[in-house]
RNA sequence: GCGUCGGUGGCGGAGUGGUCAAACGCACUUGGCUGUAAACCAAGCGGCUUCGGUCUACGCAGGUUCGAAUCCUGCCCGGCGCA
């Protein structure tokens, strides 16, 4: 299956030049070129799902020193469709960003609305879990197949069909730069022998989204295999002999900073090392040393924008809820090390007022900082990498 | 003044003889969140506690009853109607 020949594959427009590799570590520093500039790596994704940063309008996603976002097409499968999407020329116009973009596949959402639902959690364990789910086990809410994922629409329950074949001609509709294989990203319980099957059929679809493309996107697969170093070796040797033009690399990676570390590296050891590397879904400020030196080069995570209009600010000295009492007479900024408008102009008071009231602003002046940080702390990767430091 | 309805925890508001320290919502406190199901979710929220209990509480004061936030009497306060 896998021997499928891509001889009538079309030149991709994607482009990647490693500039500096770390002799202390897997970390690189690095420029991918697309068709709408370039992105320095390593580098941080906001996430996007909606063609929106939540809260944030584009040219304030941009001002916080965002390269790329990455949106979803499930979500925008859902809404507002693949016919409107089409018709606005895709997402660059639609939402009025002109600089590089990504679109993950949906294959995140066989998890979140499936196993992830039903069992209430992310992907991410923060403790050692039985390895419960079996091989055979299917979600409440949607039906994994050969074929592909049976969804509901979450607007009105019509029968909704995401497999390898329409996620790739969607993507095409969006027209990001980047796209993503169709993959199902594993619940973090899933057994052996679920993961396994589960790989195995990742594989299968990987082959057939790059049988399905024929725009001159990028397209990369997913290594899966969850913390099983053995099936995660298995997937990056069988997804990186594929023609992708960069690799994501999604699931879970235990359940500490050293395993994510130890997973991820082993991973991109046996990737191409000319082709760039996306660790899907993983992006706390503190992790980010951990991602680069494993040898990612890009990352996204909803964190800044997530714990943004839940009171969490990220700083220098780490997280704060501002909904705190304490907040609510403190005149600091956020962060005192942080050169973002919203530090430069508003007391913590002001915002802990604000997100206590339930004042959408407060979301947004929360928002704008944390992304500001995230792409800040990406910056400081990349000069460190530069440095020698990392 | 007469009649009538009502006074419940920080607020709103259930309860109308025992299973009531009192539903539910808000507020408040704490915790969680990593390819967005998410401006969400969970726990706590009278005092003391060796966590089994125990004390004080449903306007105030009495009473009936084995037992009252719930029934009776008086008083205080508020809404409405009539004078």
């Amino acid at each position: 299956m896998l021997a499928i020949r891509y001889a009538a594959r079309t030149f991709c427009m994607l482009e990647f030049k490693v500039l500096k590799r770390s002799k202390k570590s897997r970390a690189r520093l690095g420029v991918i070129s697309t068709p709408h500039g370039d992105i320095e790596t390593p580098a941080f994704v906001p996430v996007a799902t909606r063609a929106t940063v939540r809260t944030l309008d584009s040219e304030e996603v941009a001002e916080v020193g965002s390269q790329v976002l990455i949106c979803n097409t499930y979500h925008l499968y859902v809404a507002p469709g693949e016919k409107i999407m089409k018709k606005a020329g895709g997402i660059h116009g639609f939402m009025n960003w002109d600089k590089p973009l990504m679109t993950d596949s949906g294959g995140f959402q066989v998890f979140s609305l499936g196993f992830g639902k039903d069992h209430g959690m992310g992907k991410a364990l923060k403790d050692e879990q039985e390895k419960n789910l079996v091989e055979g086990s299917q979600p409440h809410a949607l039906k994994i197949t050969e074929e592909g994922v049976y969804f509901r629409s979450p607007l009105d329950g019509t029968p909704l069909f995401l497999g390898p074949k329409e996620s790739i001609r969607i993507q095409q509709s969006l027209g990001a730069d980047i796209m993503f294989a169709f993959d199902e990203c594993p619940s973090p319980l899933a057994n052996i022998e679920y993961m396994r099957t589960s790989v195995e059929r990742t594989h299968r679809w990987a082959a057939l989204c790059l049988k399905a493309r024929t725009s001159k996107q990028a397209l990369y697969g997913i290594v899966q295999g969850g913390a099983f170093s053995e099936l995660r070796a298995h997937s990056a040797a069988q997804i990186g002999a594929l023609p992708f033009d960069g690799f994501g690399i999604g699931g879970e990676f235990g359940y500490d900073k050293r395993s994510l570390k130890k997973v991820v590296g082993e991973v991109t050891d046996l990737l191409p090392a000319d082709k760039p590397r996306h660790l899907l879904g993983v992006g706390h400020p503190e992790d980010f040393p951990y991602i680069a030196s494993a040898g990612a080069d890009t990352f996204d995570c909803i964190a800044p924008t997530h714990y943004a209009r839940r009171g969490v600010a990220f700083t220098s000295s780490g997280r704060i809820d501002i909904r705190n009492r304490r907040f609510l007479t403190d005149q600091k900024p956020l962060d005192k090390t942080c050169t973002c408008d919203i530090c430069k102009t508003y007391s913590r008071s002001y915002i802990s007022h604000l997100m206590r009231a339930h004042e959408l602003s407060g979301m947004k002046l929360m928002s704008y900082h944390n992304l500001h940080f995230l792409n800040a702390q990406a910056h400081e990767l990349r000069r460190r990498i530069k440095n020698g430091d990392l």
